[in-house]
DNA sequence: ATGGGCATGTAAGCGGTTACATGATTAT
DNA sequence: ATAATCATGTAACCGCTTACATGCCCAT
């Protein structure tokens, strides 16, 4: 579900094979970002039963065969919809990096016009500004309560967490508005 | 592997059954740092599995049989044994509340001496330290090659999100090094 | 009567990691 | 010699979530 359409998104971009893709991830990001073989792979195959993407092997002389992975209509269709749809309620224990679809989604806002990113950023802020509000409130009642200082900092964590999400949207929001933000997206293969 | 030496930790402090041990997580943090009920009873089953907790079934009139448990001697060397150790190299990928096996810790740092409690801030400081630093020199490359404000943005996020961390940590030392920030334990049942 | 609280669990599924499998080429 | 790079995949496992299952009590 989740890594499926960043893989979509990247191939859309740049007809690519899963190799590449991973070592596009790597590079681009850092090291820790790139993605599993044994998640790439499979994940390359449900785009393809889904109809989003399509294969030309391309053989190699001394490796095995490159698959050339293209986006079909139905994909960029359904990669649009995915990029301008609701993100959901984010799910508090899985803040990873390629896990929080805001995140996620931000790769590809340049394919997206700058109301939708607005739009997207605001909503987006209205939950890190509840989240916040929510473990103030816990922390108030740790406080009354007289609870251990270490039970009251963790707490503490997940406030700076929020707040350091709600700048950092102001940041996006800010450079959304900018006249020049969007850069036109390229198309090039890679591999 | 996780969740368990929490479980164990809370037990620990307060013999409980496992209803109570999720109520108490829910009201002591917040909701959502709530544990699941498929995730709690196969936990205790486990713990008890490897004779770390006890059961004392107490038959209740109206509903299922309580089972009341308390940590064995056992039980409670493994825990120590689990505070002070080395937490290992964080999973970038699983930054979620008690996937942080940092946090999690935290939650039991009353129970560990307060050199042992600098010594585990200083190790995670330095590697939010490095961290930091990766993505930095991620983001001076993205920089350079021209790329997306929008991708540059997204190393941003993590720039700030270990700077975050730096600072609370440096709270937490600051905390660790005050006269009186140790509470002695309490142990009592619940339920 | 309906839903929530109390109290215990099980089963299915999902996303992700680790390890395995193959094999030539190139760099240290 | 050894490891890393290129290039594809599969299998097993792990932690976690969701849904299911049971059943009584109390408040609305």
């Amino acid at each position: 579900m989740s890594i499926d359409h960043a893989i979509l998104g990247f191939v859309l971009e740049q007809p690519a094979h899963g190799y590449s893709v991973k070592k596009w991830l790597e590079s681009s990001f850092s090291s820790e970002f790139g993605i599993n073989d044994g998640q790439l792979y499979p994940a390359l195959a449900r785009l393809e039963a889904r109809g989003w993407i399509k294969k030309r092997v391309v053989p190699q002389r001394r490796s095995p065969a490159k698959h050339l992975w293209r986006v079909t209509p139905a994909g960029e269709r359904e990669f649009q919809r995915w990029l301008g749809g609701d993100v959901g309620e984010p799910d508090a224990r899985a803040e990873g990096f390629w896990k929080q679809a805001f995140l996620q989604r931000c790769a590809f806002f340049r394919h997206l016009d700058r109301d939708d990113v607005r739009a997207l950023a605001e909503r987006e802020l209205e939950r890190a500004t509840r989240r916040g509000a929510e473990l103030e409130r816990a922390a108030d009642r740790l406080e009354r309560a007289g609870s251990d200082p270490y039970r009251r900092l963790m707490l503490d964590y997940g406030i700076r967490y929020q707040r350091m999400r709600r700048e950092w949207l102001l940041e996006l929001l800010a450079r959304a508005a900018e006249p020049r933000g969007v850069v036109p997206p390229t198309k090039q293969a890679v591999g």
